[in-house]
DNA sequence: GTATAATGCGAGCATTCGCTCGCTTTTCCT
DNA sequence: AGGAAAAGCGAGCGAATGCTCGCATTATAC
């Protein structure tokens, strides 16, 4: 048999095999959360489902915290994603504008996947995980601190950290309520109202 | 034997010790997850924290969900007493005073055993308590409605419901973050910070 | 082709938990 | 005093859970 090249030796086929086998347990676990809740999610099951044995499940995840956390991080990753995205293009707007953007990718964002949103928020126990919730609500309110630095021509006299925690925290509520409270809440005109009327209502306070 | 007599027969010494009893499981429950955690909180461990047996544990609270609701709904009422409270003192007071008052007694609310009010947030998988929890929710925007419907005319044309809505998340978002943030942001000066900031902005959306 | 390492397996261990039940102690009533 | 009812007790059961470990299977290297 010919020579096999220096380059890329020792990992190609432990990858293919062991990124797949943990892929299928991060999805595992978000369905059993979302289908049956945290009680429910235990790591036969989840291995069951995932189609692995518990013995590969805790080969790749020293703990069932370990996997919930996965669930966790990729769920705030896409939703760190979209506002990342969404700051950046707005970036350049006027504050109007920009809040009024913001506040739409809120709900936008909490309206991804809502029942794992819905089962994470409500039912996991925060525990070790607080590091991650506070890096996540950091980065956050790091973002928006700096825009509203750029447009600080366009605002009253304001410290702006306390303007940040305030207004970060008042439409990630919204948006947060407003998702949890169901579909009733969720009609294309409902949603417009609301958008309208949090912007009207942080506009308002910034300058 | 000779009749009972027909009033009050069959409760008298049961209440004096079970009364003591049932305290003494709700208290020592609430220590357990203050000091522990919701995990660690067996019905084993609190029968022994409160110097009870299971076995008069479970004459009382049918199951482990019991104690723990039990253990929130004290909380929750001693909350809703202040909301109550406030809301009645301010029935006739204009907006801007209003708010004001509203909002620091959010902060004040948030601020009974706040290491409670953590793990009552963090911890407690909400499962069954969804409908305690809507319902202290419902009371408090109703009460909050009724407030703003009464003083409609400080106020622009605006949906009541809405504002009603966007108010109270906003206020409960603020208020929650700043007291779990932990001791930091409450130092006597952030606090009025806090209630100055908070107040101009839901005063300003309203009017 | 064969040795070696990576990956996967799953019965089962140790532990914990919620809860029961047969019994004792305390309180009340007459 | 005496007996019935209320309250309390706690060893222990059955079920479930998180996790281990010795072995089987598959892929890679040469």
């Amino acid at each position: 048999m010919a020579r096999t090249p220096p380059t890329k030796p020792r990992k190609n086929a432990l990858q293919a095999r062991s990124r797949a086998t943990v892929d299928a347990l991060v999805e595992a676990t978000a369905r059993i959360l979302v289908r049956d809740g945290f009680e429910k999610a235990s790591t036969n099951r989840i291995a069951e489902i995932a189609g692995v044995s518990v013995g590969s499940l805790y080969q790749y995840f020293p703990s069932k915290e370990a996997l919930v956390a996965a669930v966790i991080d990729r769920h705030n990753e896409e939703i760190m994603g979209i506002v990342r995205t969404a700051l950046a293009e707005v970036a350049d707007l006027p504050i109007d504008k920009a809040v009024r953007k913001l506040v739409t990718i809120a709900i936008e964002a909490h309206r991804i996947d809502p029942k794992l949103h819905r089962v994470l928020a409500e039912q996991i126990p925060r525990t070790g995980q607080l590091k991650d919730v506070e890096a996540f609500n950091r980065e956050v309110h790091d973002l928006v601190r700096t825009y509203l630095e750029s447009r600080r021509k366009e605002m009253r006299k304001i410290d702006l950290d306390v303007a940040t925690f305030i207004c970060v925290s008042s439409i990630e509520a919204v948006a947060h309520n407003t998702v949890l409270n169901g579909p009733e809440m969720l009609s294309e005109k409902m949603v417009r109202t609301l958008v309208d009327e949090t912007t009207r209502m942080v506009v308002g306070y910034l300058r």
